[in-house]
DNA sequence: CGTCTATTTGAATGTACTCAAAAGCGGTGG
DNA sequence: CCACCGCTTTTGAGTACATTCAAATAGACG
């Protein structure tokens, strides 16, 4: 799983092999099983990860216990509450497995230790905070007033492979609308593809 | 106004003294007027900011010409669009000055070798970035689902006194919700105060 | 003073939510 | 293999929230 790792990280920097090595050591892989938690709401979250298999929600729940997802981590993607893991304080996240998942994880110590050592991966980090915040401020924009149906259906555009590991309830939660609107959007949504 | 910038910048990582010079030396200052764009959609957004006098909008028009505001950048904050701006690619937002204002401008090239030259500077990216992110991220997960009284209230504890330099129609397209909406909220919240 | 823009107000319409109940579906144990 | 349980999904009725459109009022600025 240490391959995948490197095929990701290669697309935003080179490294020698000895540089892959050291850089890959200070991983260190785990599995969890779906349903479980990576971080609770309340702890300190005290690694980063790179998700080489599975799926998890990034979720809180506000004061009427209404669960929002803020994102979908899975392979091939960062894992972790950069808030919580950079400022030290305790997350208002939870993070938990939606199908059995294999993540490789960096202590917040061994990474200010990687900096020191490998400045490259201030880069590395540069650039994956930047896209994060790229694709976040779309979302965020592309959100404002617009109606449910719409959201819904550039949600499946964009990620028509999530669908089938999905159920309704977290789609809903995610686009930020009631699970009764939401069938109630699918159902109008398959009629107009029969017409 | 480079005071400003070095003050703000040194609250994140240390810079000797020819440092400081050094990298102050990559900023350009210029003066915007109000109601003048900084950048316009479509064109490739070739410099970063630090705004050390004044105050923007970041936005865009929908299909149906309805204003979307991203953020309001001002005093002690960067403007641009960093999606055009490291990917070379058109912008999809508007950058207008909504007051007279100053702005120290580095271009990409310069940052670039700015990074090369004083790789310091990628750390304090890196941070200003994931601060940029995780403040993104609670206001689209504090936006999902909640209703356009309470996302006002919220805006009025966190920036009181951006209230008196913003219109109602820009807090409204900030918030996602129609000016007359706003309108008739605004009086609810005033009489509830009353009360 | 007149012009332009911002703000307020109201009525009608549409969108989304809550609540409640029923139907579907998968897994578990008898 | 079936019965039951828990969870998801669907459906409907009633209500609340938000939008559109239109028009009146208020403010800012040359």
């Amino acid at each position: 799983m240490e391959t995948k790792l490197l095929q990701n990280v290669k697309k935003h920097i080179q490294l020698s092999e000895e540089e892959e090595t050291y850089f890959v050591s200070y991983f260190k892989p785990i599995s969890i099983q779906k349903k479980d938690f990576l971080l609770r709401e309340g702890e300190i979250c005290k690694f980063e990860g790179f998700v080489t298999k599975g799926l998890f929600k990034v979720c809180h729940y506000d004061e009427k216990g209404l669960e929002k997802i803020i994102s979908f981590p899975r392979e091939d993607w960062w894992v972790g509450d950069i808030d919580s893991f950079t400022n030290q304080k305790p997350s208002s996240y939870f993070i938990q497995a939606l199908e059995d998942a294999e993540v490789l994880l960096i202590s917040r110590e061994d990474k200010e230790n990687l900096y020191v050592n490998l400045p490259k991966v201030e880069k590395l980090f540069r650039i994956m905070g930047q896209k994060a915040l790229i694709a976040l401020q779309r979302r965020m924009s592309e959100n404002l007033r617009k109606p449910a149906e719409e959201r819904y259906s550039d949600f499946l555009e964009k990620y028509p492979q999530l669908l089938q590991r999905l159920t309704n309830l977290q789609i809903a939660a995610y686009l930020g609308v009631s699970h009764e609107l939401l069938s109630k959007i699918r159902k109008k949504i398959v009629s107009k593809k029969i017409i």
